[in-house]
DNA sequence: TCAATATATGAATAACTGTTCATATATTAG
DNA sequence: CTAATATATGAACAGTTATTCATATATTGA
């Protein structure tokens, strides 16, 4: 492969992007949030996450599937702080992690025009 | 499991969430763009068009690998909206899609404290 | 039309990941 | 302490997906 006839043009572009590229850990790092938040089941509580804190109870609840599937799909939202947790006694109460979330949420909606 | 004892604090919660869900598709499809975005090798990508647009060629240039393998990742991103392209002669050239695009990417970084 | 360049794609394999099942930990009531 | 409730987790299997290789398509110039 050669240098397309837009080499004067694109070859800035190019060489700005490779200098400006993420290090490998950063990379890595927004990459692992997305694919936190990209599971249809993780979605989900996300949703519904969005009408306040709850319980796993509820969360089960909300979105369906096993106790034990939730679970697991809460600790990886939980390590990549897309959600947050406490404990009040006997239970776990989740909630979304920060505004930046609800936003995220919103733009890919708004990029697909849903109507949520 | 039995409800916990906030029952009568997240019970409502719980049952708005399940009203507001979005459905099975809807939920698919927000699921696919995420999807999309999340692999490193396609992140990479989306950093070096916020340059400015640019043929595969300069794209194979500024995120490494092979041409066959950032073919196979363009394609995916433009099935997902998240890019464009347009054919310029022998090249063609693409770009992030939207605004939503790069809002989103910012969100992330700023939600990792990303220096990006 | 032919050769060269630029990009795309199908198939196959290897690596990754979600879900399930069984079980473990933690908290509270008695 | 014991039983019951609430949540978490390790292992294993099944389904998904990124990458590679070979090849196909598209565009341009001669």
């Amino acid at each position: 492969m050669k240098p397309c006839e837009h080499e004067a043009a694109h070859h800035l572009a190019a060489q700005l992007a490779a200098e400006n590229m993420p290090g490998e850990e950063e990379i890595a790092r927004v990459s692992a949030v997305f694919k936190s938040i990209s599971e249809p089941s993780r979605l989900k509580i996300l949703f519904a996450l969005r009408q306040g804190e709850m319980c796993v109870y509820h969360i089960v609840e909300a979105v369906g599937g096993t106790q034990s599937g939730v679970s697991h799909q809460l600790r990886i939202l939980r390590d990549n702080r897309v959600i947050k947790a406490r404990r009040d006694g006997q239970n776990v109460v989740y909630s979304l992690a920060d505004e930046h979330v609800l936003a995220v949420l919103e733009l890919a909606c708004s990029h697909l025009n849903c109507k949520i």
